[in-house]
DNA sequence: CGTACCATGACGACGCGTAATCGTGT
DNA sequence: AACACGATTACGCGTCGTCATGGTAC
């Protein structure tokens, strides 16, 4: 058989068949008078076989060790071929998460572009400085920006500093850091839901609202905690017994209490995304009770949170330690129930309680 | 900033920073007096983006282009670039699939490896009769069998020739092929689980009795029904039941039947791999009971079954056409009990079931 | 004077298309 | 004489290391 019809019945081209012949992998078995290649079927299997050996991802040069040189075995070959794939694959698949973040924000040049992938190198660097700068950089951007970048970045953020500017970023970002979000709350690892739930609660928008009330059903109750207290400030009830157990627990009391106070004097919540007050990084701490004199605070709610608290230090086997942090908590509830009830609590069985009662009451009237 | 430093704090070669040059990408931005190459910040900035946009996957033609090309926008390319990453993955991990096969069945030399690459590529070929002769041919193979892709392809096998030289093979191939197998079981696809449960059917192995009494309690009515009819012929009487209720509900009772009879006649089950009598695929058709002339029978398996069918047979609610198809199973079970109940069917109420009773026994006597 | 740096130019590797030029089969 | 096929030689693609040869900075 000569080269064209070989070329044509191997899917090999002619002009590779010469070039294995220069290699040394095939040379036909005979020439016909004027020179012309005659093929054999034995020489068409060894094509055949050159073919699967490069299917595999073996070189030309080690094809023909593969079919000529005995010392040269397949055992090591085959898993250094193995490790070869894997760390290509690896490598495209990185690139194609990159790439994918950069469609993402749907750059208009390819200055967009450069700028979308330094944030994510320096997003990922090592330094907790850099990254910090980088997600701060990452709102004076001109271009879009990749929300989802920086979601997982705060999600594996050790750095205190740096999760609060990525914190920051993501809350100008709007709602798109949302859904990444929400996932992560349901993530295995317990630090990435509690990094996620203390994101989601740095978001002003309702809907950031609506999905701190579904974590308040979480089963992780590190999240359950972190979500009643986001929620408090946004005037949401829902929070109250979460708020309540910890006060009784004894686990970030005194920050529960704040948010008990907060819900007792914040507006009714917002329904739809209205951005907040601060809009700026200077406050990027805990947002402390809206200091409004009273004005706008709903009335019933303050006294129901006050009823909610005295029914707790009502309760059967609760701690004395625990009836004192009701006690204290009930101090930062305005309203007549509380004045009340801190009045009775004055006479208390437990002279600790009674005595702080007494202090707070005379704190109230002084103020 | 001369050639050397920039290589050293870019990490681009100096010999690559000249050719960058000659293709247009940097020209530094003045020579000193002897024609050194001087860089300014704004080169080594150039630099870094050139770098970056490569790092993406351009190639230095595109980066030019990018750099320098208004006309030339992201949005389409970087399309482009997810397209061909993702197709360039594809085939990696079909490669790397292809090489793992390859890797499992330890090939000694490049030969083993041809004729495996071989048979995996006629496993997957369009035509069926390819896909049966890839079958038979991996049984007379010298090297090494790719067990677990025998089990991919029958598990997608339509054919049934194709799917008899496949099971006919993994029966061969030894146990490799139960673990796989058993995955199947489970799998979210009706057909698999068949095809599956019928492939384990036909390995005569111990292991595979085990695994088909397990597959006795799939929520898959298909599977167990299969399960039964597999292991009556290797004296299981956990199968009863399900062959019974078959009989009852007249789906597949006449195979159903045969196996009641054959689990009355089989020896009781070997508990470890003994191969079976057919080991050539001239009887690869369902086995049907053994014939063994009664001598090794158990006489209570056959007279329990009897009882069985009997007390179906005086059950509430049976139609007659069950009751019909009861009584025929009986005159396939041999022994006491079973000639004893045929012969009170004889004066049963329904006229169709008292001559069926009736003929049964006469052959019976004949025989 | 030594050593580290710089310049330009060129070759090779990897797999393969393409094409120019000349000869054959029918 | 036309036309498909064959042979050989050679260039180019894209990225980059490396080597050779000669000059320069300090």
């Amino acid at each position: 058989m000569r080269i064209g019809e070989v070329a044509r019945r191997s899917g090999v081209s002619a002009r590779m068949l010469r070039h294995y012949e220069t290699l040394g992998l095939v040379r036909p078995t005979g020439r016909t008078g004027v020179g012309y290649r005659e093929y054999s079927r034995d020489d068409i299997r060894r094509i055949l076989h050159i073919e699967i050996l490069r299917s595999l991802g073996l070189s030309l040069r080690d094809v023909g060790r593969a079919l000529d040189d005995p010392g040269f075995t397949p055992a090591a070959h085959v898993d250094e071929l193995i490790e070869q794939t894997r760390e290509r694959i690896a490598r495209e698949e990185e690139l194609l998460a990159r790439l994918r973040r950069i469609d993402a924000t749907d750059p208009t040049d390819w200055d967009d572009v450069l700028q979308v992938v330094a944030l994510l190198h320096n997003l990922g660097s090592e330094s907790a400085g850099k990254r910090q700068r980088a997600a701060l950089s990452s709102v004076s951007a001109t271009g879009p920006v990749p929300v989802e970048a920086l979601v997982e970045a705060v999600l594996r953020e050790p750095d205190p500093s740096a999760a609060g500017a990525l914190r920051w970023a993501l809350a100008r970002s709007g709602d798109a850091a949302l859904a990444p979000l929400a996932d992560a709350l349901t993530a295995p690892e317990p630090a990435v839901r509690k990094r996620a739930v203390d994101t989601i609660a740095k978001i002003p928008h309702g809907t950031a609202t609506a999905l701190l009330r579904d974590a308040l059903t979480s089963p992780d109750v590190v999240v359950v905690r972190s979500a009643a207290l986001a929620l408090a400030p946004r005037g949401v009830p829902d929070a109250i017994p979460t708020l309540l157990a910890m006060i009784v627990e004894g686990t970030n009391d005194a920050d529960a209490a704040d948010a008990l106070s907060a819900l007792a004097t914040a507006p009714p919540p917002t329904p739809t995304n209205a951005p907040a007050s601060g809009d700026v990084p200077a406050s990027m701490g805990d947002r402390g009770p809206v200091a409004n004199g009273g004005l706008a605070g709903e009335r019933g709610l303050a006294d129901q949170i006050a009823g909610r608290l005295v029914e707790r230090l009502g309760g059967d086997g609760v701690e004395p330690a625990a009836r004192q942090r009701l006690t204290q908590a009930l101090g930062d509830i305005p309203g007549a129930a509380a004045a009340r009830a801190l009045a009775e609590l004055t006479h208390d069985q437990d002279r600790i309680v009674a005595l702080t009662a007494t202090s707070i009451l005379k704190l109230r009237d002084s103020r």
